[in-house]
DNA sequence: CGGGGCTTTGAGGGACTTCAAAGGCCGTGG
DNA sequence: CCACGGCCTTTGAAGTCCCTCAAAGCCCCG
């Protein structure tokens, strides 16, 4: 079984975990904790184009490297696996072929949705997008009765990880969530802490329609 | 087998092939012709997401409906499974589900690529880079010698097609080509051939890594 | 108190879009 | 044969959104 060639690694906030080109021994599943997947332009552009929380998959089977830059968005462990004998389980096992699939299926339309996002939207309408995200996901992990219509949450990056997302400088994105603030779509408080009165209204500043977009 | 369940269909340049939300019944492969995948917002600004060339695949196994619109760009010959024996063959023979894995895998690199492009290049990088990308695969799929250094090709799509791709409007995406002709990194000949005298120019000017960049 | 990291705000400029019109290309029909 | 209309493409002028550069504010921790 998998048991006996597993191994833990945690890594700090901000630490990088792969650079794009090394080598690659391991796959990996992330166990708790943010890391994003991120590509880099020789004179320093980057994009994310990835975000990778806990029970997500690292690593590309059939490849010995690695092709982006991953980096610890928050303190990280990951569960690590050897390549060779991963590979050999892949193969005896359709089941684990299957669920991985799956997984590769749902990152390819999380991809596809943020293409979206980076090639049409306005930067309003991205930190929208991405709020809606994140307020989402927070009350799909922690749903309590009667917050469908108000949701609060903490923004688990900060804004320079937020402008790599989007495609946006770190000074946009700060205007923009002053904008919104000031709209009334959002409220803060202090820095990291959203409240969102009505997560209608900042889907129709997603310019998503009323379904509720991507899938993370 | 899988023989018995095939059915082709084709369908003319420009011709919808499935629209976002409709149920689907099929999954299929591209026989002949190129199709595009794409997101509309309610709007009408639309985003290129994924181009099917011969050989790719088209459907999603497991979900019932379709996430994107899909075109046809050239006229189109689609080779069509029924669903639910598709999924039984997935189920029964592990190959299938690995080689499944391996085309979604590179796709979505390609996505994630594309990213990149569309959140961090500018225009003439990214006229550069589809240009670069067209190409490359012309040259693999018709290499000659003695044509490293100068390739010649047929644009394959229009420019507003260009435009959805990229992320622009189609008159920047025309006044790109244009700067690109004047700085003497590609030539034309007419509206639709062009000729790139210098192909390791070409990819400076598309801001990639020496590498070559995107998978297509 | 002072320094460093993150964030906000301001002023100015540039890249891309928008709106508008003209220029090729090509098939149809007179 | 050539005129006409439609489609795609190019070009121009003006405007806007976002970026760049710069500086100040906030917060935490030593």
């Amino acid at each position: 079984m998998l048991e006996k060639m597993k191994s833990y690694k945690t890594f700090e906030s901000g630490e990088p975990i792969i650079w794009a080109g090394d080598p690659l021994q391991f796959v990996a599943s992330v166990v708790t904790g943010v890391a994003s997947i991120s590509r880099t332009m020789e004179d320093g552009r980057r994009q994310m184009v990835g975000l990778l929380l806990p029970s997500d998959f690292l690593g590309r089977p059939g490849r010995g490297f690695a092709n982006y830059d991953v980096t610890a968005v928050s303190k990280v462990t990951l569960c690590r696996f050897e390549r060779a004998p991963f590979e050999n389980l892949l193969k005896s096992s359709p089941s684990v072929s299957r669920r991985l699939l799956e997984m590769t299926l749902d990152e390819l339309d999380a991809a596809r949705d943020w293409m979206l996002l980076l090639g049409r939207k306005t930067a309003r309408e991205k930190i929208a997008s991405l709020l809606a995200i994140l307020a989402r996901r927070e009350t799909i992990l922690n749903p309590k009765a009667g917050e469908t219509l108000s949701m609060r949450f903490d923004l688990p990056i900060t804004r320079e990880a937020m402008a790599d997302y989007l495609g946006l400088t770190i000074e946009t994105v700060s205007r923009q969530i002053t904008a919104l603030r000031k709209s009334g779509v959002i409220s803060l408080e202090g820095k990291r802490h959203v409240i969102v009165p009505d997560y209608a209204r900042l889907l129709d500043e997603a310019g998503d329609d009323s379904d509720g977009g991507a899938d993370y």
